[in-house]
DNA sequence: GCGTGATCATAA
DNA sequence: TTATGATCACGC
């Protein structure tokens, strides 16, 4: 278990299986950090957990959670097949125009880059406290990946430009979707593709369908 | 509100 | 059972 920032992929890696096969219980209990009763309210408590046991660069700004690695740390609840159970939140959708114009220099591009996925136990049936770390998978996304992810990513960003984010639903797409990220239904955020100078529309985001992190947790 | 971490809850 | 649309918590 360490708490500084890993100086090298080895490090880091060598911590994350360090913490294979631990319980949620157990490494939260090494940290001194609090187990919730529920993860209702507590959604995103396992990736803040892993951030800690691993070093992440604490900041609240856009950031590689590994600053000096370049690395993302993602994760991902399983079943008992390696199966997730829920897709993937990657970034959120910027609608300003210099960011929907370029696939390399997109966020979705960087964050995925490089990234560390930790699957974990998230069977129903299994308590919170008991569920159990599975093997870390460091990722860059191959070719074939790769050219999904930018052809879906052209796709919507071509929609937003023209003003169309109102039509973006999440049944589209072929690895990547959008979906709402926002505190509710009635958040608002400019949206300076419209026709409409004081546009707004509800923040959004992009996720990975759970069926490409299946395959690159099968096949990694 | 924005960006970080995500999962919930219900319709299909 | 699955996937879409909605939501929860936190630091600023």
């Amino acid at each position: 278990m360490r708490i500084a920032a890993p100086q090298s992929e080895r490090e880091l890696i060598d911590s994350a299986n360090y913490l294979k096969g631990k319980t949620l219980k157990q490494i939260a209990a090494e940290l001194s950090m609090p187990l919730p009763s529920d993860t209702l309210h507590a959604k995103g408590w396992v990736g803040e957990l892993l951030e800690v046991a691993l070093g992440a660069d604490a900041s609240t700004a856009p950031r590689p959670d590994f600053v000096k690695l370049g690395i993302e740390l993602k994760t991902i609840p399983v079943d008992h097949k390696l199966k997730p159970k829920e897709s993937t939140f990657v970034c959120v959708v910027q609608l300003e125009r210099s960011a929907l114009s370029d696939w390399e220099s997109s966020l979705v591009k960087t964050k995925l880059s490089r990234v560390l996925w930790i699957p974990y136990e998230a069977s129903a049936e299994i308590p919170i406290p008991a569920r159990r770390l599975g093997n870390p998978i460091l990722w860059s996304p191959d070719q074939q990946q790769l050219m999904q992810l930018r052809s879906d990513w052209q796709e919507f960003s071509d929609m937003i430009v023209m003003g169309d984010i109102q039509h973006i639903t999440a049944s589209m797409g072929e690895v990547l979707q959008i979906r709402p990220k926002a505190a509710n239904a009635r958040s608002l955020t400019q949206d300076t593709n419209q026709t409409r100078e004081d546009a707004a529309t509800l923040p959004r985001g992009f996720y990975l369908r759970p069926s490409f992190t299946q395959q690159l947790l099968a096949s990694t």
